[in-house]
DNA sequence: AATGAATGAGTGTTCATTCAT
DNA sequence: TATGAATGAACACTCATTCAT
């Protein structure tokens, strides 16, 4: 007497998303060896054998968790903003404040920056997965950074160094929102900062 | 006929120190739930048994190392930095260029910091003690930040969070050089541009 | 569908039941220490993981153990024999032939006994708990003893000494029937003599 | 530089006098697989390592020591009571006025009957052995019983289970010895009663 | 001959995965 | 489909035995 068989892929389809959701939380707060199922299980609000049925395996589940943090529109929006026709300057600008804004409201996006942090410490293997994602990520920004650099507003040095040293600032700060109790954010001024070559115009 | 008592002393002493000295970067590389006894002990050149005739257990040594990497003369150096009668623009980048050499060089150093933000994933149990080793560092930290105000080179902003921001992103570099086989350090300069107001007079 | 949960807690406390039912008999035989958990498990046809599902440790399970021991009814029947209108003497029969026929059916009973004794061998931390249950099988013993004594059919002498006498010899003769082969059990009669006077009337 | 040989081999055989007479009493008080090595070295008041001079294992001293525990001029003793031109009454009596006295002075003693009923807890291979051993006390202690029968003084019954009867009391309180820091001993007419007819003539 | 630090086989305990319901 | 009880491989820890001194 099943459900049409539509409805019934539909609530499928519902519960591993929020399973995916949950975990991604749940991993990038404990680490990946630090997860017990039976605890995950209970943190989603589901059996453990519930998780066997969307998931091979806890490593499964955490390699698609994984893809699904870098499979982003975040990589487009990136793109789009480097091809505007606007000063570096502002690019930067406009970005480190999307991004500041992302993380103070966003839960979620801190817990994906993390994970992706995360598999510094603990899983190597999927480093060269991260590092896929991340290089798209850092060749749009490296491209702002060269305009900027063009444009006497970006201090010197290699773009893809000024990138990654960029990048990494905003993943401290998603560790820091999702483990820290207490912590002042930095503004978009002192992440610009890293950046831009002065400010004394302002 | 017994060993020397002294000698023996002596070497367990030694051997003592040795684990400390090897578990510090295992468990750096690895995290506490990542690291098992067995390998732990493989990697050290010791038996599984040894390890339980100087800690008590897993978590024992953990704690110890814990300990240990906190209790340094670190703070000391920049207590006697913070009281030199100079510029504060010359304190911190005299601070940025020793920090990052020791980076550079001392593996251990790495380990160390890392060990300090891997509590903050695993074991936030010792978040506590690690606040109270940091926030010393803080303290003499924002005081040359302070100084700097003063004297117009610093940004402006709450000195805590601008400490925070500069050693934050020595932690990042350091877990970089132990994780990442080929990254590109920042320079002196660069680490200086998150509290210097500006460098138009280089 | 989940199994109704009624029925799960039925198999849950079945399942214990067996567990402490079958433990009790191999604790009996092979001591605390001499107990493997493997072994156990094997004995009583679960995986030893299962034993952890029920009981946090194979000191927990001991522990319980041995309180079911001594929590019983047979307190209150040899309460309700020495209250009865009855000679001291017959009470004594009485008690003497119930004992002895249940040592000689019921293997659980000497393991219950053993147990008790055993904790005087390897775990002398329980003996107080021990011996709160034994004071008062002792106490009503006393009291037959002493009504014994008034009516000139039992020997003289502290009642309590005589009762420690009495139940020691019983436990003595649980301990040869689960160890011993081919033992030769006492009579009552042999049983009784612990306590009565002479037997020249029979 | 030796001293003189036979001096030496004194040393040797003193100090393994001593492990075996200390190491019985901790047996018997901890049993086999509740004694660790570390504890009983540390207990004897030597080095680890030097158990091993003496013996070559856990096993093989536990061995000895039951051997020396069955080795026993008290055989002898008893088999010349039996054999003395005397009723089996005052046999009988003589007997358990000397065993009750060795058990209250001599924890030695105690011990080593310990030992003897351990073997039924935990090393059922040694049964054999101490059977053997108990065989013979147990012989002649029938003879005895077996006179007293005849004599109208020793109650009817097999004369093997009468003297196990008697003697596994005997083991009981030795037991108590050992283990229990307040107990009532019991008395040679209590002991005696076990097997003598009646007292109605004292 | 004596020691106790070192070892690794063996034991207690946990946890990812399976399976009966 | 969903569950959680059951499992055993894997892990933390212990302890009889060895060995350098």
């Amino acid at each position: 007497m099943p459900k049409s068989p539509e409805r019934c892929q539909e609530i499928r389809e519902e519960t591993r998303k929020k399973i995916l959701r949950d975990a991604m939380l749940y991993f990038a707060k404990n680490g990946f060896s630090g997860t017990k199922i039976s605890d995950l299980a209970n943190y989603i609000g589901i059996g453990q054998g519930t998780l066997y049925l969307y998931f091979k395996s806890k490593e499964d589940l955490f390699r698609e968790l994984f893809a699904v943090c870098n499979n982003d529109r975040e990589i487009k929006e990136l793109k789009t903003l480097s091809l505007l026709p606007l000063s570096a300057k502002s690019k930067i600008h406009r970005l480190s404040k999307t991004v500041l804004k992302k993380l103070e409201k966003d839960e979620a996006y801190a817990a994906k920056v993390t994970l992706t942090t995360q598999v510094l410490f603990e899983k190597n293997d999927y480093a060269s997965e991260s590092t896929t994602y991340q290089s798209e990520i850092y060749l749009y920004t490296a491209k702002i950074i060269e305009q900027g650099q063009r444009e006497k507003s970006v201090v010197d040095g290699s773009s893809m160094k000024l990138a990654d040293f960029y990048w990494s600032v905003v993943y401290l700060y998603a560790l820091k929102k999702l483990f820290t109790t207490k912590y002042e954010t930095i503004t978009a001024d002192d992440l610009e900062r890293i950046l831009l070559k002065d400010e004394h115009k302002k």
